[in-house]
RNA sequence: GCCGAGAUGGUGGAACUGGCAGACACGCAGGCCUUAGGAGUCUGUGACUCAGGUCGUGCGGGUUCAAAUCCCGCUCUCGGCACCA
């Protein structure tokens, strides 16, 4: 027996019922089935940060439409969901509040996680995983020291932000405009032993695959590109004039060697200390150096900020032509990239240029412009098209682009140097000196020296903490944490105190659902084989450099080390919008924050997800209107009315009778369906296929409106379609309204409904006729009208006649069964 | 500065391969229903208009029978990178 649909549509009641049922019948689980095509449907996990905002509700809506989509088209189909849940907040919610990091991020995955299940997505709560928790992190660790032992973590020097008041090493992340995001104090370098992967041992090949991602959205692979930034060039040894060394340099422009005139260093450069030994403005070089260092991170790499720089005394020698150049040091020049050193021609750079004219530095034109007017004393700019080589000994003539070769070859042949590839991309630096983290499985001993720990997982101590930024981080104060015994001799030993970055976490988690539970391995080849890659990936554009290409150097070392057998994660990326509030991002600051919450509450996840849906395509930003959430839950309730109203229809035997308004009815119903299934299908335009949908509920009140004895199958099709359609998006609706008309198994188990392509054909089509260019006439003509036909019919027309008039008909084009264009004049 | 995306009614957005600009929704206006409506339902809604039309997709040109869509030159907005030699 059918229950009657209540004559009110009330959101919270059916939603709360629906959830329990899917949950009692374990619909959303999944297992590994060869049978049917697999599909994996992966949204970026959040940090449980207290709760939902709006940004996440658009992400997961538009994961769980995909995954119920594709779960209806029969995939077998994997949508998990987890939590990113180390990192800094948990830490600071401890000194600030009192509550321990693990029992504040606890309580926020419980609390977050209810609300996931209140918009009613469809996990597999089965595959939970939590990177904060020793079933997922002794993983993390395992996998640190397979890439220890692949060569691919090392330990070296480097210069890290460092907040003078919190005591702390920072993220880049976490530095915001120079200052400590915490204390707001000025971040300044220090130099400490930290942890990297090397991930530029990937460079090329994060490059080159990139052209394997046709799924991926090109601005994101650009963003990549741009990030591994690979340069070829040539490095270039240029001899001090006086004693024994050499300064090797880093060009791209070898074909503008002929007009070096000066060469600059870093600071930072090794070279410095020796040649500030031999200068006579020994203390003037030091003032200048240490003025560099005050300059902070962002003016000293900024290109506005002006170009400093002192001579050293010194000179080095051009290889090509024997010339001496003074040796300058100059704030422009970065240590970290190529050599700290390069080779400066200001006719043909910019930099080169200003700092010159600043210095009163010589200037020597050897490319020549195609108007021949490059001259030395008239130049205001450096010139850096093409052009021919000048003054350039034996490669005067030659046009620059060939030259960049020729030079190449003779440098390589002459010993002076050899080609280079040059990387933007650095070694990704892990170690973090925080609590909240995966600690590092190493142990220092003075006998062994540094020992992997196989002994996992090396548990976070949970209590005889302290939190308070000190001297040192919380584990390297906690005594219990630090001393151990070491692995391979059993002697005292320490352990490492530094944990790692985040991101290394989520590095892999998507992997871990392919078999999260299992406490023999972080995953069994097997079962990572069968459902990786990820068919399709949603976040947000924000993660396009550090977590995606993290992910994907991760994933690439684990195929090197046959643990996975994809190299790629990611197969499809959608990078969705944010979400806006007048006209800009909701922030606290700003007071522009709509809580999912609330809206839940008030009318219920179904509507929730419709606008969210509706408003925007999922790549545009999204601007939030509650006017717009009104009219989404109007629309649920339209569709509540209209099956309401029909029910008993519905369930009724009988056949009645099809006419025109029948026909005209169940035509729009299949057309609606191919519009819905092609929008989704090639583009995941929700927006679009919900606005069809729309438009079809229109249709079928129109319908109720005019026809007196409607026909009850052709009601009952419209509706059942209609449901099916809407499953996706509103889940819960859909469901109750699927069983009240009289379905038994849910709606989400159903396939998807393949369109009847006889019903979409009318006998009758519009025809537009145009007179130069304007249109003039619409004809209804039969449907399988000729174009000879369809020509006549459109001259002969009345109103067409009267806009040619008298004139002469040039020309008539005739777009078949679309449009008519009768050029006149 | 470089790279990328975008600009369409009062608003969010449609228009798939060059072929009816403004689908759908919001807002607004009016009719019906109602004791009442901030409910529901139906209709209208780009601008101008001598009521026949004319103009109209950031701006200026061009190609075409036909341009929001293609080409050239700009302006503005957003995002990313930012002295990478």
């Amino acid at each position: 027996m059918v229950e009657r649909l209540k004559e009110r549509y009330q959101p919270k009641e059916i939603e709360e019922k629906w959830q329990r049922n899917w949950a009692a019948a374990g619909l959303y689980k999944v297992t590994e089935d060869t049978a049917k095509p697999k599909y994996y449907c992966l949204e970026m996990f959040p940090y449980p940060s207290g709760k939902l905002h709006m940004g996440h509700v658009r992400n997961y809506t538009i994961g769980d439409v995909v995954a119920r989509y594709y779960t209806m088209h029969g995939y077998n189909v994997l949508h998990p969901m987890g939590w990113d849940a180390f990192g800094l907040p948990a830490e600071n919610a401890a000194i600030k509040h009192g509550i321990k990091p693990s029992v504040w991020t606890k309580d926020n995955i419980d609390y977050m996680r209810m609300q996931l299940k209140q918009l009613g997505l469809s996990y597999d709560w089965d595959r939970e995983v939590a990177t904060c928790f020793p079933d997922y992190y002794r993983w993390t660790q395992w996998l640190f020291l397979q890439l220890y032992k692949a060569g691919l973590a090392y330990k070296k020097k480097a210069a890290v932000n460092w907040c003078p008041s919190c005591q702390t090493v920072l993220a880049n992340e976490q530095v915001v405009a120079g200052c400590c995001e915490r204390c707001d104090s000025e971040v300044v370098h220090k130099d400490l032993e930290q942890w990297f992967f090397k991930i530029t041992a990937y460079a090329d090949r994060l490059l080159d695959n990139l052209k394997k991602l046709p799924g991926w959205p090109e601005k994101v692979k650009i963003m990549q590109e741009n990030w591994i930034g690979r340069s070829e060039g040539v490095e270039v040894a240029f001899p001090l004039a006086e004693g024994e060394g050499k300064i090797s340099i880093f060009t791209t422009r070898p074909d503008t060697i002929y007009g070096v005139t000066y060469m600059v260093l870093a600071p930072e450069h090794p070279l410095v200390e020796e040649l500030m030994a031999k200068a006579p403005n020994r203390e003037e070089i030091e003032k200048f150096i240490q003025m560099v260092n005050k300059q902070d991170e962002l003016t000293r790499t900024s290109a506005e900020t002006e170009k400093l720089g002192i001579f050293t005394g010194s000179y080095a020698v051009n290889p090509l032509n024997g010339e001496q150049i003074p040796i300058w040091l100059g704030n422009y020049v970065l240590a970290s990239y190529g050599t700290g050193a390069v080779m400066a021609v200001p006719t043909h750079d910019q930099r080169d240029f200003e700092f010159a004219k600043k210095y009163n530095l010589p200037l020597r034109v050897v490319i020549q412009s195609p108007e021949g007017d490059l001259d030395e004393e008239t130049m205001t700019a450096a010139y850096v098209e093409d052009g021919i080589l000048v003054n350039s000994g034996p490669f005067t003539g030659l046009g620059n682009q060939e030259a960049i070769e020729k030079i190449c070859d003779y440098i390589e042949e002459k010993n002076m140097g050899s080609r280079k590839v040059n990387y933007k991309l650095r070694d990704w630096l892990i170690s973090r000196q925080r609590y909240w983290g995966a600690p590092i499985p190493i142990v220092y001993c003075d006998k062994c020296g540094t020992v992997p720990d196989e002994n996992l997982p090396v548990l976070l101590p949970l209590d005889d903490v302290d939190f308070e930024p000190g001297k040192q981080s919380p584990l390297a104060k906690s005594k219990s944490f630090v001393e151990t015994t070491c692995p391979s001799c059993g002697g005292p030993a320490r352990r490492e105190t530094d944990t790692m970055d985040t991101f290394v976490c989520s590095s892999w988690y998507f992997l871990r659902y392919a078999d999260p539970n299992n406490d023999e391995e972080a995953f069994s080849r097997e079962k990572v084989d069968y459902w990786m890659s990820v068919d399709q990936y949603i976040g947000g554009v924000e993660h396009a450099i550090l977590h995606l290409m993290y992910a994907r150097f991760f994933t690439m070392a684990l195929h090197d080390l046959g643990l996975v057998g994809v190299e790629e994660p990611f197969e499809n990326l959608l990078t969705q919008g944010m979400v806006l509030k007048d006209g800009a991002k909701m922030s606290k600051s700003k007071g522009n924050v709509v809580d999912p919450g609330e809206i839940i509450e008030k009318y219920g996840a179904d509507t929730a997800r419709l606008f969210i849906l509706f408003a925007a395509p999922p790549e545009r930003d999204l601007e939030w209107s509650d006017q717009g959430v009104e009219g989404a839950h109007r629309f649920l309730n339209r569709i509540w009315r209209l099956v309401a109203d029909w029910q008993n229809l519905l369930t009724a035997e009988g056949k009645g009778q099809a006419g025109k308004a029948e026909e005209a009815l169940r035509r729009q119903t299949h057309q609606t369906l191919k519009k819905v299934q092609e929008d989704i299908a090639n583009r995941f335009q929700f927006n679009t296929a919900i606005s069809a949908i729309m438009e079809l509920v229109n249709a079928a009140y129109h319908y109720r409106e005019e026809v007196e004895n409607p026909d009850p199958a052709t009601v009952r099709e419209t509706v059942e379609l209609l449901i099916l359609m809407l499953a996706p998006f509103a889940p819960h609706i859909a469901e109750e309204l699927w069983s009240a008309t009289g379905h038994q198994d849910s709606v989400h188990s159903q396939p998807w409904p393949q369109y009847d392509p006889k019903a979409i054909v009318s006998d009758e089509i519009t025809v537009v006729v145009q007179v130069n260019g304007k249109v003039r006439e619409r004809l209804s003509v039969p449907a399988e009208i000729s174009d000879d036909e369809l020509k006549e019919k459109a001259l002969a027309a009345e109103k067409v006649q009267s806009f040619i008039g008298g004139k002469d008909v040039r020309k008539v084009i005739v777009i078949p069964k679309k449009l008519v264009n009768i050029v006149v004049g």
